[in-house]
DNA sequence: TCTGTATATACTCCACATGGCATATACGTG
DNA sequence: CACGTATATGCCATGTGGAGTATATACAGA
């Protein structure tokens, strides 16, 4: 049934700008077929096939409720972002840092800050929030 | 004239696997274009063109050195990948919560190959559909 | 069973980005 | 200036994927 496909990274996925506004959509809550169609004023066949695509890549899962579908997200494939983006984000946060120290000493007034050098930081305050 | 450029999300500069090849080449550190072609193994050519398009969606920056150009990243266009995936993070690490002690130990640590896909991640359910 | 609703699939057309090749430009050296 | 190296660009052929439309399947109610 949903077998063999072409490797395809998430970003062949993400590429296309109705399947982010889909995922974009399905962040709130589950949505239908009929609800993703009206909100993204599109139609219904090319949800349909976005939302295999979006099935096929592990993006989203759905469950029947009687004649409709509910679609909503799978965290894996966000993650396998996340996981791609990590080197860069250590680069790009020594940038952040430098220019950090750049404008501390511009500010006379004293942020808290503890650290000369960091090694590396997430993304300045990256939310491990929604703790248990 | 580097100017115009139809509005590209930076999944469209991304989607392209020789090019994230590149960028991952040059998180280390710069490198010439001959350098790029020579340990990705591609015709020069098709280096140049790709860091064209790379540079005009501002994920590189180059210098002149001599004959020879050095290619470094940027780091906004990879700040907007990671501020696109921030709602996501949110919804994710709910679910991380629940299966934090699972999932806590395969999480960090993504060697910076090129282009191999990523192996692990026990996924169960992945489907791979049949395509044409 | 027939009907209406909800969703999925099949098929065609078309645009467009990519790869390949040839060639142009830029720079340094003799 | 001529030449070699390093990089960029122009052109063409091709493949792939998305849009659009028609149709098929699934389910519920009368």
């Amino acid at each position: 049934m949903e077998y063999i496909q072409s490797v395809q990274s998430v970003f062949d996925i993400l590429v296309e700008p109705n399947r982010r506004a889909i995922l974009s959509l399905l962040v709130s809550s589950q949505q239908s077929v009929g609800e993703i169609e009206r909100r993204l004023h599109m139609p219904q066949p090319m949800v349909s096939k976005h939302l295999r695509v979006l099935r096929q890549a592990g993006f989203v899962e759905s469950t029947v409720d009687a004649q409709r579908r509910l679609y909503r997200l799978k965290p894996e494939p966000f993650q396998e972002v996340d996981a791609w983006l990590a080197p860069f984000r250590r680069f790009w946060s020594a940038h952040l840092d430098a220019l950090e120290r750049h404008l501390d000493r511009m500010d006379a007034p004293t942020p808290p800050k503890q650290k000369t050098r960091k090694p590396r930081r997430p993304n300045g305050g990256r939310d491990k929030g929604a703790k248990k």
